[in-house]
DNA sequence: GCGACAG
DNA sequence: ATCTTGTCGC
């Protein structure tokens, strides 16, 4: 039973699959879906970019003010591969180079919003979920593909949106976010109620279908992996 | 057994 | 996730 204590710092080993489930059961009982306590003045966007042939992640996050969604700073990290995709255990594969690139960052921002979900998993351990219990932080996933429930077809405009159901339980929400695209898929993380992961994605809609957070996120990791931007915290002129 | 399956 | 060309629309 030692191998099931493994960290994310130690890029949680080879955990096996079976041993990563009950991760996510054990830290499913800190999950907290309150609703948020205090005012957000900065959102993070989180990302991770990886290189086609090579073991290589690049991994980010993307600081911006709230309500006005400018970037004022980024943090850029790069690691090796150590985890495979397996859908539902996507926090295993991201999370190591996640912590470093959020512990490079000198003022934290008040609310992280990653690229996959919160609670909409089947067993409510979706990263964004992982990282706020690991990090006791305010977390919510945006998902561009449905991962676990049912949902009805929101409606075609703009802001308009369904919920994500699963044995019972509302998981998330399917947001049009934007005039004709398919909907993206909404849920907290953690410190934060199913009504706020709402309510902050409404406030970060723009032109594009991802929110910004996610959007400059996957854009800052994707410039850090063609070389155009170096690794380490960077602030932004304003 | 069958279908689903974030990035 | 990543690769890639054309195409449609603001």
């Amino acid at each position: 039973m030692d191998r099931i204590i493994e960290t994310p710092e130690s890029n949680y080993g080879q955990l096996t699959i079976a041993e990563a489930k009950l991760i996510q059961e054990n830290l499913g009982e800190q999950i907290n879906l309150s609703p948020m306590e205090g005012e957000i003045k900065t959102i993070a966007g989180a990302d991770i970019s990886l290189d086609i042939n090579s073991e290589k992640v690049y991994a980010g996050m993307v600081v911006l003010s709230y309500p006005d969604l400018e970037p004022i700073a980024y943090s850029l990290v790069e690691t090796i591969n150590m985890f495979p995709y397996v859908p539902g255990y996507l926090a295993f594969r991201e999370i190591p180079a996640l912590l470093k690139v959020y512990e490079q960052i000198p003022v934290k921002p008040d609310c992280i919003m990653f690229d996959g979900n919160g609670i909409l998993h089947a067993r409510r351990l979706g990263i964004a979920t992982h990282f706020g219990v690991l990090t006791d932080t305010v977390t919510l996933g945006c998902a561009k593909k449905k991962l676990a429930g049912n949902y009805a077809d929101p409606g075609e405009m703009k802001g308009e949106y369904s919920l994500v159901t699963d044995k019972g339980d509302t998981i998330g929400y399917a947001l049009r976010s934007k005039l004709n695209v398919k909907p993206v898929f909404i849920s907290p993380g953690h410190k934060m109620s199913l009504k706020d992961s709402m309510d902050i994605t409404l406030q970060c809609l723009g032109k594009h279908r991802l929110p910004e957070p996610t959007r400059r996120a996957h854009e800052f990791v994707n410039r850090f992996r063609i070389g155009e931007l170096k690794e380490g915290f960077h602030e932004l002129e304003q």
